[in-house]
DNA sequence: TAAATAATGTACTATATGGTACAATAAAAG
DNA sequence: CTTTTATTGTACCATATAGTACATTATTTA
């Protein structure tokens, strides 16, 4: 009875799925749910069943992006336990940025510019998206610097805000240039920086 | 006609300013034609006298951008002669953030997370705006290597995408934080390092 | 099996929005 | 002074869009 070759997606994720795509590509106030319906070839009256509202559905999105990060389900470094990692974290959006044309920056950015201005809960929910981007990083440098690892007075707070601060410039500045060289370039010297920030006995390690 | 003795603000240029701020607020597709025109005080046959389209004024608050930054009439650094100066220039954006609760991002942006992925024209203009913004970078690491002040090997473009890259990442990190203090840091980290490409005889300057 | 609940299809509505038509007035040019 | 040209006011239109109403068909559950 059940095809399970093909493993039915139910219709409230394949709404999700498309309106995220949509959302990525060209916002949320450009994307009218009509559209969102096209794409997942779902209906009107099953939008509605499953969200109260686009505003509903903008929320579904971020939480399922949420979801997505928490069960590893998409292509980035979630475990870091080397320079080499931290390098490859990068690596995954430079590259990501290369293949796709630059086309697009980081989807909850995406979300975040149009309505963390006016809408709070929102920004909230970005916020942990954020935090839990950032999860990788933090573990990798609190370790390593519980492990004697950093020089004094490294805070991995403080290195962790400077990746991802690193991270979302380039995206942005890779779409507005349509081209990832320049985030190569800045990414090169974070991690040139940043390795400087290995204790002396650390550094063939 | 000269207009430096006339006070009043010509209506095309009250109608970018209150785009341009509406825009920079809630983006370029939650703002309507209606809100503007209210904002400036001007009605719809002015609009279209002045502007073909939306669109033709999205383009209109792009360029006026770019003239106010030529004409450096907007709050920042555009000479940068030191490394307190770079220091300052990345001061700028951490204290409008800051001051203003972090609500905003970058107004250029802003807009290229709405338009850039389908609208080419207005990428290629806010790529110029882009370009304008890091002319006082690249000219200061241009400088400082001409005079023999960074060490071998340095880039200046490379630099400037560096510290642009800090500059964008920071802005947005820190409006989806709602907290300027991780710009801050990654601010911090960012001076440190590029202060590490200065040749040895300089440090002391 | 029968009742209840979930899910989906079709048609519709209210409104916001970008844009037009066109006349009227202010300003410049000749 | 007259004729253009630039500017502004009022009214309007076509359409896109978020959201409803309601009937119908699955799917559970009792």
């Amino acid at each position: 009875m059940t095809k399970s070759a093909t493993p039915k997606i139910d219709t409230r994720t394949r709404m999700i799925q498309a309106a995220f795509d949509l959302f990525h590509q060209q916002g949320v106030n450009a994307t009218s749910v009509d559209e969102i319906l096209a794409k997942s070839g779902t209906g009107k009256s099953q939008f509605y069943h499953y969200f109260k509202s686009k505003e509903d559905l903008v929320h579904a999105v971020v939480e399922s992006f949420g979801e997505m990060l928490k069960a590893q389900k998409l292509p980035l470094k979630y475990e870091i336990d080397s320079w080499a990692d931290l390098e490859e974290w990068f690596g995954v959006f430079v590259n990501h940025q290369r293949r796709s044309g630059c086309s697009r920056g980081c989807p909850m950015a995406t979300i975040a510019y149009e309505l963390t201005g006016d809408d709070e809960l929102i920004r909230q929910d970005i916020n942990m998206i954020c935090e839990l981007s950032r999860k990788p990083l933090l573990k990798f440098f609190v370790t390593e610097q519980a492990r004697g690892h950093l020089v004094d007075g490294a805070d991995p707070e403080a290195l962790t805000d400077f990746c991802y601060t690193i991270m979302q410039g380039g995206l942005i500045l890779s779409k507005i240039q349509k081209d990832a060289a320049g985030f190569e370039r800045s990414v090169e010297h974070a991690i040139t920086y940043l390795k400087t920030l290995r204790k002396v006995s650390e550094i063939d390690r």
